[in-house]
DNA sequence: CTGAAAGCGCTTACAG
DNA sequence: CTGAAAGCGCTTACAG
């Protein structure tokens, strides 16, 4: 069939050894020796069997992300962002990216167990972490290694990053409330998520330090895509309380609000403030734009995946923890001071 | 380390051939001891490993999917769709989807190469195919297996899903020109894509059914993302002989037309008619919603990598070519009637 | 119905 | 600096 190793050396009248060596760079070839064997072996179009290499090395050059199950028929974005940012930094490595999705909980389950037990991926790289997050504790009983965006709460220890908009959520409610909106509101995602937990509280501590009211009742869980902002802002916007400040969790929900609200007539940025989180390139394209706390989410990823590759390759980690601050993006979504 | 199909033999003092047999289901195993495998493998947590099954059967039982290089920073919704799309098939068959994506058409070859000569994958599934596409002759004089949506024109045959979107552009015009408007502009993607090729051709062909006129300075090609999308309109909404009909080759590119025109204080659906294709999730929640072509893109996938599983596994494909006739939304962007 | 053995294509201690 | 050989964990003709 193709091309293996044993030809290369036939050819060559030297043992497979000679050619393995000298293909993986070892100082132990002479170099002349090397230099035709590189040769030759291009000339023939070589390449070693990888599935050969990772019997033998007991490794498989190869990075597990599995799509998160949260909903059904998605097109998020973000995730084509964070598996461009993986594929760039693995590939630099000549690592390879194993992608899937979940259709259900049962589903992702299976598939990390299968990859995993049968060594298809050298390790995971986890997003949309919970609270409680099973794969955290199931891949740490393994010893599977593994990062994650964002730090689970579940006592273990893991290498992450994590983003810490405390402060960016104090500047844009301040802003906001500059422009005279005063009840506020979140719009979130599956209670458990972190993304949510976290975004949720520094929502909270920022209205407290503005003196803003908090309204339990103002925050609702969606599923994290237009059409559950959609829906959560048609709730809000139509109740007796109705609240004139929306924040999202991402962006993505953010455009479900604008629709709600244009259906609903109210002026964006003037009778009510909607703002993002992300900083998805789209959202400098929403009618209006909207403002967003920013983050480089192809660059978290490629970090992500540094920290990974450093770990399967038995390199100690100068960093367990990297920690992104957003960038506040004030567009005309919320007001115009 | 794991657990391997010796250390289940043991336990159960039987061959290591029964286990392999009796675990892939063979019937050449008695039902009692059959039973018995299956539930000790479970037991213990035996998952047969992919790389010494691989190296046996010469078969990987993973498929390749390169997102191609158009755009740098890309985060285009439709490719987490069809990630997806091929995700579930290929999942419901014990498949394999590795992704990588290339930042360079230089490394997008080499990405190739490595994947095919190292038998990393058993196949690929290519989209955003060009005219003349190396990709596919390189793919068939290698004969590898290989699936694409849409057909290239290097006269080469293989499997494909192409949209066929004669006859809605045809509809779609004559709906814009009924709301009148008559200066029709194309704003498109790479000149030798067959996206841009066909919808251009079905585009001038329906102009001239509806007796209008197409002029050549109002095609204009952009990256397909929605900053091209907004410098194309820029371009044409500011030239003197301003199009008041702009199509877009995708929903994508249709965003940024939206946000150019809202800029130049265009009213969408009065002054001007702007349409897309895909029929992404997000093109409900526009402001206006914008009529597009819509198709069933992550359906589409799963077609594909139905057709490449079958290939792989030497079945005999009934069908060589599947035609997808997207469906006609008509929203708010093309008018009032 | 079950077993002992070969071999997929590599890598790598062990000799020389 | 180079070679002959073992072995990674499976699958599968070949015997019985």
């Amino acid at each position: 069939m193709s091309t293996t190793i044993r030809d290369v050396a036939k050819k060559l009248s030297i043992s497979i050894y000679t050619v393995s060596r000298a293909l993986d760079g070892y100082d132990d070839v002479a170099d002349q020796t090397r230099q035709l064997v590189i040769e030759t072996a291009k000339e023939m179009g070589y390449a070693p069997n990888r599935a050969a290499r990772q019997l033998r090395r007991q490794k498989t050059e190869t990075i597990g992300f599995i799509i998160p199950s949260i909903s059904k028929r998605f097109s998020e974005p973000f995730f084509t962002e964070f598996i461009a940012g993986m594929g760039d930094e693995l590939s630099a490595s000549n690592f390879d990216l194993l992608v899937s999705n979940a259709t259900s909980d049962e589903g992702e389950r299976s598939l990390y167990h299968r990859w995993a037990n049968s060594h298809k991926v050298d390790g995971f790289i986890l997003n949309r972490i919970r609270r409680h997050d099973w794969r955290v504790t199931y891949l740490k009983a393994h010893g599977i290694p593994f990062v994650g965006l964002g730090k689970s709460q579940d006592g273990i220890e893991y290498p992450y990053a994590r983003i810490d908009a405390a402060e960016q959520y104090l500047r844009l409610i301040q802003h906001i409330q500059s422009n005279g909106f005063s009840r506020f509101a979140f719009i979130g995602g599956p209670a458990d998520l972190i993304n949510h937990v976290e975004r949720l509280k520094w929502f909270k501590s920022a209205l407290k330090k503005c003196g803003l009211e908090f309204n339990s009742d103002h925050v609702l869980s969606t599923d994290m895509t237009s059409t559950g902002g959609y829906e959560a802002a048609r709730t809000l916007l139509l109740s007796p309380t109705r609240p004139d400040a929306l924040l999202c969790v991402n962006d993505q929900t953010a455009y479900g609000v604008l629709h709600a609200a244009h259906e609903q007539g109210f002026a964006v940025g003037k009778d009510i403030a909607v703002s993002g989180f992300d900083g998805l390139r789209d959202s400098d394209y929403t009618e209006p734009a909207i403002t967003t706390l920013a983050i480089p989410v192809a660059e978290i990823a490629q970090q992500l995946a540094q920290m990974l590759l450093k770990i399967t390759n038995n390199e100690v980690l100068d960093m367990q923890e990297i920690v992104i601050k957003p960038e506040l993006r004030i567009r005309a979504s919320t007001g115009h001071s």
